[in-house]
DNA sequence: AGCACGCCGACT
DNA sequence: GTCGGCGTGCTC
């Protein structure tokens, strides 16, 4: 095949398709991977080369008038190919514009046309005012202070990764910048020590560790790996001895954690049993940090990149691995823009790179659970906890006689307790914060809503504001009813505040401590909250999902799930999937050492036999039951399913829409459903509905997607609605 | 998404 | 008479 002076280039725009551009006479022709700016309509973009046309598509294209490419940004490609085949699968499979693939993909400043050969390190330095400044003028901002005394004791600076590690907050820093006393400075790396790999030595693996070892050291090429391992197991410690050859070797390792996994305890774990260079990515970072951590691990700098979903795009020169820990968690699938989940693309990427790939969860997903029965991944269990710590029993309390004012039942009062007071820790979990999720008046029956969404407001009684958790709506708590002017307002249900305020009521010896995103707002609040429940300071905690994932209490022997029935029976299909990992996942927080740990779930529906099927504690158990539900719904992974949402301001827009796309001929092996109102109807002033499409194959799916796109892309209705098509949901919301 | 063009309402 | 609303059409 020929190739001619014409180039498809990946354009930042909503269009599903490449363009095409001429190179001038004279100008080098750039490799694909490289930025060029174009001509695009009335504007100058930057945009990526794509391919390089043949000559046949160019002679073709000569007819028509091509615009010229403007300027090449890139000598060398800043993509390598696995990343561009890596967009390219993704934008086909979710069927997305691969110009805001890109965008997903590529740090902003690349994108915004800075330079890429940056090399060397981040370090914060004093301006040489700031050597002359005095630590004192800053008593009023003890960590601005605290920053500033730290770098004066380093003339030379401090690298970004060191500052975070001593905890001295990006804000503070950012502020002295501001005041011309500090600046960010980009220094060569430092030469990499010639010290042995190891900085600690590992832990003496159990059996099943082993094994788990010794299979992920053995893997040659792609092969993909479910490390299945109940909580406490030590997935981790498996992770790193896997890990260890390949860094010996000189390799890069690639570790996907969820969103609130990425602390600076598990950058030190792996820091601590490496002497190698460990880049953490997540969303505080600068642009400017993102694109550095994007060059260190791209030139083979760094050899470990640890970092949240959107680094599965992060370029390696030389990788070798790429581990998903906590492989079901639902923050690695992307909610807006590109919907991807990063497992998948981590497999894929994998696929590509001929490497393994490991999938770590105590309760995997039943997509992964079922590719590992079914041979497609190597299934490697861990059902023994290091030590002798024994699983926790799990119980039902049958709460249908439960006055509805009264969240605890009087058992799990008692046990709350006879827990606390044999110096034990208590975990209330309860996925609803605020005080009640609804306020009524007792005589006209008035409850308070949004104004913009089909939802109550939830009370939050500390501050006197009834909010909405769906949008950004708030207001103060009305004295008299707003309808009939009683002011006989009543709370009902309730939420981690109520919880917390009647167990400190009950319990007045026993330090209550509430976790939740509205006791955690500021920032380091939820260490100084998490280090109160480490110490034991704090005997009861209450709280919300997160505090169900991973973090170690010592003393915590009781757990309480209150409201376990919701995920159950959510219209969700994923729902009961979802309810019992999370169930699990509390239920792994209790007897960590010496004591047994009892989880108490209480139930309205204490019948429900999912609910039953969890009591064994066991999630292979709960799976098999709900892979046996799937099937017989042809739902993933028997089937596979597609949303099409739309919302708009008029709710018919959104309907006539769907309807017309509902009625398209589409594969027959493809059942389109709906439209139907989403979960909450309307959300933000905006009415919301959607398209359901099923087939139990995948190639019809997409092919019905293919047809529903073409229409909805020149659908003049659809600029009218905001729409977005989430291939593989997660969530129906 | 931008950014044009184009055709109807309240203003110096 | 214009300034400006946002409907709709296009981008190699």
């Amino acid at each position: 095949m020929t190739l001619a002076r014409t180039l498809k280039v990946a354009v930042p725009v909503p269009l599903r398709r490449l363009f095409d551009y001429s190179v001038p006479r004279g100008m080098d022709l750039p490799a694909p991977g490289c930025r060029v700016e174009v001509e695009f309509g009335r504007r100058n973009l930057i945009g990526i080369v794509w391919e390089q046309s043949t000559q046949e598509q160019a002679a073709e294209q000569a007819s028509q008038k091509l615009k010229p490419i403007r300027r090449v940004l890139d000598a060398a490609p800043v993509m390598d190919p696995d990343l561009m085949q890596l967009c390219q699968r993704a934008a086909d499979y979710y069927h997305h514009p691969i110009g805001d693939v890109l965008a997903t993909a590529l740090p902003t400043l690349l994108r915004q046309g800075q330079d890429a050969q940056v090399s060397g390190e981040l370090f914060w330095c004093l301006t040489p005012r700031g050597q002359h400044a005095e630590v004192d003028a800053l008593s009023r901002a003890p960590r601005q202070q605290q920053a500033l005394s730290l770098l004066k004791e380093h003339p030379h600076g401090l690298a970004v990764p060191m500052l975070s590690a001593l905890s001295v907050p990006r804000s503070a820093l950012q502020a002295l910048e501001k005041k011309g006393w500090a600046e960010l400075r980009e220094m060569a790396a430092s030469e990499s020590s010639s010290k042995q790999l190891l900085g600690e030595l590992p832990l003496p693996p159990g059996i099943e560790q082993e094994a788990a070892i010794r299979a992920l050291r053995e893997a040659n090429g792609f092969a993909p790996y479910l490390l299945d391992g109940i909580t406490g197991s030590g997935k981790t410690e498996v992770y790193l001895q896997a890990m260890e050859p390949l860094l010996a070797a000189g390799k890069q390792i690639l570790v996907l954690v969820p969103e609130i996994g990425l602390t600076p305890q598990t950058v030190r774990r792996f820091e601590k049993r490496f002497n190698v260079p460990v880049e953490s990515l997540h969303s505080g970072m600068t642009d400017r940090e993102r694109l550095h951590g994007w060059v260190r691990s791209r030139l083979g700098e760094a050899r470990i990149i640890l970092g949240t979903r959107s680094a599965i795009f992060t370029p390696m020169k030389s990788p070798a691995m790429i581990i998903v820990d906590e492989a079901h968690d639902s923050s690695l699938k992307q909610q807006e823009g590109l919907r991807y989940n990063a497992r998948d693309l981590a497999v894929w990427r994998a696929h590509m790179l001929d490497i393994p790939v490991v999938l770590g969860s105590a309760t995997p997903s039943l997509e992964t659970l079922y590719l590992a029965e079914q041979g497609r991944y190597r299934h490697l269990r861990l059902r023994e906890r290091a030590g002798d710590a024994r699983p926790p029993t799990l119980k039902i309390e049958d709460c249908r006689e439960l006055p509805g004012h009264t969240p605890l039942s009087p058992r799990s009062l008692k046990a709350i307790a006879d827990t606390v007071n044999q110096q034990q820790q208590v975990l209330v979990f309860l996925n609803r914060r605020g005080y009640a999720p609804v306020i009524q008046c007792h005589d006209c029956g008035w409850q308070a809503e949004c104004e913009r969404c089909d939802s109550f407001l939830t009370w939050h009684k500390s501050i006197g504001r009834l909010i909405c958790h769906h949008c950004t709506h708030e207001r103060r708590v009305p004295a008299h009813c707003p309808k009939c002017g009683s002011s006989a307002l009543t709370d009902a249900g309730s939420g981690t505040e109520k919880i917390a305020e009647q167990l400190q009521k009950a319990f007045p010896k026993h330090p209550v401590l509430r976790i939740d995103r509205d006791t955690t707002r500021r920032k380091g609040s939820l260490n100084a909250a998490l280090a109160k429940a480490h110490s034991g300071e704090a005997s009861i905690l209450v709280g919300t999902q997160m505090l169900a994932k991973g973090h170690h209490f010592a003393r915590l022997t009781l757990a309480i799930v209150l409201d376990a029935d919701g995920g159950f029976l959510s219209a969700d299909f994923r729902g009961p999937e979802h309810a019992s990992q999370l169930i699990l996942q509390v239920a792994g927080r209790t007897g960590r050492e010496a004591h047994r740990g009892t989880v108490i779930i209480q139930s309205r529906h204490p019948d429900n036999t999912l609910l039953h099927t969890l009591l064994s504690g066991d999630y292979a158990t709960i799976a098999a039951r709900l892979l046996a539900d799937r099937r017989m719904a042809g739902l993933p992974p028997f089937g596979h399913v597609a949303l099409l949402r739309c919302e708009s301001m008029k709710a018919n827009e959104c309907i006539e829409l769907l309807d017309q796309l509902a009625v398209l001929p589409v594969d027959p092996r493809v059942q389109l459903l709906g439209p139907v109102p989403a979960p909450l109807e309307r959300r933000q002033g905006r009415f919301r509905f959607q398209l359901l499409l099923r087939a139990d194959l995948r190639a019809p799916l997409h092919g019905a997607i293919g047809q529903l796109l073409h229409v909805l892309d020149r659908h003049p209705l659809a600029r009218r609605c905001r729409w977005s098509l989430d291939v593989d949901p997660v969530d129906m919301l």
